[in-house]
DNA sequence: CGCATTATATGATGACCATCATGTATCCGG
DNA sequence: CCGGATACATGATGGTCATCATATAATGCG
């Protein structure tokens, strides 16, 4: 049953919105081809019709993925007067971001998977955090360009680690202690 | 055949030793049970007869990896007269670490991982992170326990985020730039 | 209106994987 | 030195997976 260009179009855009989702939540390898066309609501076997291979996906899914978590960082620094960053860093470093690694940033749900990967995987995320950081650099305090630049690649390493451990701690409370801790810790080098 | 009760023990350290670097090079779910034992020296075969199960072993490397990265710090503070900070954080940021996976710190390579699996796994690292934590908080400068411990926290996410990027990015000069960053801006909060 | 194109579906293929069943030869307690 | 325990090997089982082959049916151009 063929459908027109549009609806074609529009499956390959859910299909690229879903994975981006359940690769996070499930790793690059952990979930299947066949999985990710049935929550995009169609077959396995329609899959080669708009990707050459699984890596190809992957690919897409954290360009996806990046620019999504760029969009937002924008959003929120437009509507935070004054301080912009200390509202990124307040949602990076929440509860919700780390319960939610479907809708969060890829690189702390995917990176450790990704350097095992393709290097189109590998690439896609390095453009992603490079755009990550300079949205960074440009709300971060500093006399030269050079030492917002390094503060920005400070703090966006310290967020990463800082969820990355928060997601795989087995106790609650130790954390949300983490979570705090590195916040505080990125207020006071501000 | 069966061989001797030492041998037997034998045996079993060596597979959690071989377990242990292998799955920090491949990823959990990226090596099988076959392999591990080949490269251990056995067959697949007498794999349950050391372990339960596959996951179970999971947490065994996990503690391994952990408990020896715990000894070389020790063994770096020891033989660092008067700035052990400097050492670990030195030898955790360099790029030997980032290049060699398999030896390094399980967190960074296991770490998203490890938030998907098993909850044997996830306690495993959690009793990890405290000891690592806990050696932090001894070396690291500050007032209070209570500060020494959020500096610690802070300390220990920022070089698990560097190594996680660092090992993602896919050009060299970025990953060198955000290790040397991340370094830096340690050596400023201390 | 009719035909080539194509988006999707069904089903097959071959590889891999965790786990289990069974065989075998060695160890070690009696 | 014998016999049960056991460390390890071989091979089977059932499942999953990425990818491909083929079928179907609707589209959109001529």
């Amino acid at each position: 049953m063929k459908v027109s260009r549009e609806r074609a179009a529009a499956s390959r855009e859910r299909i690229v919105d879903v994975a981006s989702k359940l690769f996070r939540e499930h790793g690059l390898d952990g979930i299947g081809v066949a999985d990710l066309m049935n929550a995009a609501g169609l077959t396995h076997g329609a899959f080669y019709g708009h990707f050459s291979s699984k890596e190809e996906l992957m690919a897409q899914a954290c360009i996806r993925a990046l620019a999504d978590s760029a969009a937002y960082w924008a959003k929120l620094s437009a509507s935070a007067d004054g301080k912009p960053l200390s509202v990124i860093v307040k949602s990076y470093l929440s509860k919700r971001h780390r319960d939610n690694p479907g809708v969060g940033c890829a690189v702390a749900a995917l990176g450790a998977d990704a350097s095992r990967h393709d290097s189109a995987v590998r690439h896609a995320i390095t453009e992603g955090v490079r755009s990550l950081v300079d949205a960074l650099t440009r709300v971060i305090p500093g006399k030269t360009r050079a030492a917002k630049r390094g503060k920005a690649l400070a703090t966006y390493a310290s967020m990463v680690g800082a969820l990355v451990l928060a997601r795989t701690v087995d106790d609650a409370d130790l954390s949300d202690e983490i979570l705090k801790a590195v916040a505080a810790s990125i207020e006071a080098a501000a």
